[in-house]
DNA sequence: TTATAATTTGACTCATGGGTTGAACTTTGA
DNA sequence: TCAAAGTTCAACCCATGAGTCAAATTATAA
């Protein structure tokens, strides 16, 4: 790739980072061009010179969060770790990269029928290969009898729907750190999958990862 | 109330679902008033007789929303149930009242930023309040022994962002019905609070939910 | 029946915003 | 230095869709 053709790339890509910002923002309809550009001091007609249309930018942006968190969950998956634990690590990563890619990630998870059918499918096929890698974590934590047999795709539809919501009501300003919510979400939704309690006499529970000020 | 009076709020009425059908299938802003209109064989002019904006017809649709949530759960507030079947009541009652009027809850769930500010006010108030009610039926818990200390915001979002991802993935062609799934959520999301597993020896566990075809 | 009020309509205005274009300007490499 | 390629921009076109309005139509009640 010579000079020019990567400064052009790294323009697309602050282009696309531009336009999730304003996405996720604003929703897709209500972001306008105009914006994406002053928002890089460029004008519209310079950002047509990088970009073919403004549904590609919002399958840019799908596409980009989407291979952050597929390329997060194959090293997780190729961890070795045991099943209960890997799908707790799995869920603190998928928490953890949608908080770090905020706007990206918000783009996906809020405007996915905006995207044209052709922009779609593909989107759809990454998204599926995505549960589909989880899915086989937790059918491996079956198999060895770590999880209780459960009906995998509600569990994953369950899993994903809480973290997901996250971005919606977190605030930096709340008692608990990202990092502290992404573990008490770990512990608390992959507890029920456990074929056996962690302690048999059920006095002391998994996890206590609730900080003091946080309580009730 | 005269029967002129009557039938113009019924039409209001049936123009609000019009409203939210076509919101929650396009959204906001891709739904336009003579879609709206063309559903109820009228003209856009004369929907215009009845709402005073496209904005106005969004807040009636959040409001609305919120109003049958709220009744579900003043109801089952008011059942004096022990707090762990009170909860699982209330998860269940959120997600059959969220299936069953899919279109209007898709609208709160997905289009907030589009309010405008003096309506935003209205219905995140109203959302508080339920949110509050939650809070008191858990922290209730909590006091009686029956939950764990908990985050107990942080469990009602972990709690509603399960619940609410349910309308962006169920079919009617899935496995399991509605009322098994809702029963299914109830069971998990309630587990991880019991301050004591419902069998210490940890063999049998406290839902037995999932349905044959389901498995795995 | 008929005057009055309620309702419907389609043609209209108007603002917005996506996308285009061709000319101007800048960079680069020989 | 200078031509060719890369880049920027302002002005423009055009489709869309919210909201208006005055005239036409229909229902109601005296």
């Amino acid at each position: 790739m010579s000079f020019r053709e990567e400064r052009a790339a790294e323009r697309r890509l602050n282009i696309v980072k531009a336009a999730a910002k304003l996405f996720s923002e604003k929703g897709y309809h209500d972001a306008t061009i105009e914006e994406i550009a002053r928002e890089l001091k460029y004008t519209k007609g310079s950002i047509y010179y990088y970009i073919n249309s403004k549904q590609d930018l919002l399958f840019q942006c799908h596409d980009l969060a989407m291979n952050l968190l597929l390329e997060n969950l194959q090293k997780i998956k190729d961890s070795g770790l045991p099943p209960d634990l890997m799908l707790k690590e799995v869920i603190k990563g998928h928490i953890e990269t949608l908080m770090s890619e905020f706007n990206l990630i918000t783009v996906t998870l809020g405007s996915d029928y905006e995207l044209e059918e052709k922009y779609s499918e593909i989107i759809i096929g990454k998204r599926d290969r995505y549960e589909n890698i989880i899915a086989g974590i937790i059918r491996d934590g079956i198999k060895r009898g770590v999880f209780r047999e459960v009906p995998v795709k509600v569990v994953i539809n369950l899993i994903m729907g809480a973290a997901n919501w996250i971005g919606r009501w977190y605030s930096e300003d709340g008692p608990m750190t990202m990092q502290e919510i992404s573990q008490f979400y770990a512990d608390y939704l992959v507890e029920p999958l456990l074929s056996q309690n962690p302690d048999h006499f059920g006095t002391k529970r998994a996890f206590t990862t609730c900080p003091e000020d946080a309580k009730i």
